[in-house]
DNA sequence: CGAGTAGGTTACCAAAAGTTAACTAATTGA
DNA sequence: TCAATTAGTTAACTTTTGGTAACCTACTCG
């Protein structure tokens, strides 16, 4: 993973390790990086929520956003949907051991961006 | 930053503090996690890198995205660009202190994504 | 001279992403 | 009966993205 640039003899450049496809970071990015993904997650970091709970906490985002966010979550294993009756109907969202194993990141990443200001 | 859903007497919902815009993570999100910005940054760890390097160390990523992400990072602050010497044109770029700054969670990310094995 | 380097810029286009608002069916509370 | 809740779905639309490839000036190497 470690690509460097090397110069020959001939003041000619190459590089030694290109990420020729996108690399950890970029991978990793781009699991928890789409919009409102490392919200969701992080707001799950508590236990079960149900999903209009969900969609009231991530004010700004759109219940077709929320949906379609869990969904993908879902099926990368690191959410899981779980009913919890029927009639009336109702629905939670809780992290997997994956999903949780996000969170540690996502905490660095919420004090750095407190830290900033931004 | 911690919303909260309360149910009143009479069973109805509400939330204590949505995130009405963008919270801290969304935030941060935004601020690194466009398509190989993350990864930009990474290689940029090391010191100052060229343009043309940058661009052969990202194999996948085009010279207009590079070029588009560096104009971004630097209107952030998180990059400097320095030219070298004009005639022949030189160029570096290098991370500035709040750059460098995102290298530590970077780097948990990096770690976490190769312990999954994506 | 021709090719290759450096550091970009530009136009064009296709595809993906995101927003809004309306609508579903079943149930409950006033 | 009216309103609101649950968990979504859907269509229509706009915006943003990202990729390709050509082009640019200036310089050096053989």
């Amino acid at each position: 993973m470690e690509s460097t640039v090397e110069t020959d003899s001939y003041g000619r450049k190459k590089v030694v390790n290109p990420c020729m496809e996108p690399c950890a970071i970029e991978k990793g990015m781009r699991l928890i990086g789409g919009k409102w993904t490392g919200s969701i997650i992080y707001h799950l970091k508590d236990g079960p929520v149900r999903f209009n709970d969900l969609n009231r906490m991530l004010g700004g985002a759109s219940k077709k956003m929320i949906d379609q966010r869990l969904k993908e979550l879902e099926s990368k294993g690191m959410v899981i949907r779980k009913v919890l009756s029927e009639r009336p109907l109702a629905v939670t969202y809780e992290l997997t051991e994956f999903g949780r194993s996000a969170l540690e990141f996502l905490e660095q990443l919420r004090v750095w961006s407190e830290k900033q200001g931004l």
